[in-house]
DNA sequence: CTCCTTAATGCGACTGATTCGCATTTGCAT
DNA sequence: ATGCAAATGCGAATCAGTCGCATTAAGGAG
């Protein structure tokens, strides 16, 4: 319930109308771990009684992602994109190119490049995305620490 | 005349017949220092005078990804992939929001930090993707060195 | 060089994710 | 409560990319 008002700020900030599906489709970002195309959140939504169309989904999501609250993501291969809730710490992914499994990853290591990637280039950065590919660990990864 | 043979090598190493239209596109992404959509090359290769339709710029591409010898970007906003050839030293980009420069990056700063998550989440990793946007020089970015 | 097998190509039809137009509804400021 | 702009629903439209199938052209064997 107080997400609910979470939300209501986000939107409001941005000059957005608190509309309940949008808060139904930030609540259903915000309980998965893994990014979600536009037709599994619909279909989501829908499983929860949310009479929705695909088309607001889209457009609720274009909005979402043109404020900065929604990241937006082509994975290679599927030609869906893929989108997921911003949270505190961004996140990045590995990618199994077998199963299509994908781990979230919370570190990132670029801030420093960032930096003198900007001074190097003139070039102000706002953002970056990266994506990781290989094999999981049931698929035929290293056969590292299983996440501890 | 002697990177023709290149080609032809690269494509038998990988069961794929030495065509003209494979020559035309590898010698067409060489030749070009960003990434350029199937649409761009397929004109690209026309206005060189070569008749080729773009369902075969599309199958082409298409193995030679397979093959790993091109790397396919679905860069966000602008709903095409976007293709370039695999040089030496793989690519990143910083991509201009505004005027959508991109700009090549040839550092990457990843190899030590893949070492780690492949440990960590028993993952193998065989390749990665980096885009980072934000505002180029001349749309407002940093006043960074010039790129000297 | 000629033949043969099969991959590669052209072309038009098709697909499927995403977008659009427009009539209707809903949020929200006053 | 009222009015207006923003948001939505629904179907039509778009358009990058794929596919089927008939035709051409690599390239290996002889
Ligand atoms: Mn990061
Ligand atoms: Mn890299
Ligand atoms: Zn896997
Ligand atoms: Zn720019």
């Amino acid at each position: 319930m107080e997400d609910k008002n979470r939300y209501r700020r986000m939107l409001k900030k941005e000059n957005l109308r608190n509309t309940s599906h949008r808060q139904s489709i930030l609540e259903a970002l915000e309980a998965s771990e893994e990014p979600v195309s536009a037709e599994t959140l619909y279909l989501t939504l829908r499983e929860k009684g949310i009479s929705i169309s695909i088309s607001t989904v889209y457009r609720a999501l274009d909005v979402l992602v043109e404020k900065d609250i929604v990241a937006k993501t082509d994975f290679t291969d599927n030609n869906k994109s893929l989108f997921e809730i911003k949270r505190e710490e961004h996140r990045h992914h590995l990618v199994c190119v077998k199963c299509r499994k994908i781990i979230p990853v919370k570190e990132c290591p670029f801030y420093e490049y960032a930096g003198e990637l900007e001074e190097r280039f003139g070039f102000s950065i706002t953002g970056h995305k990266l994506e990781m590919y290989g094999y999981c660990q049931k698929c035929g990864g290293s056969p590292g620490k299983t996440g501890d």
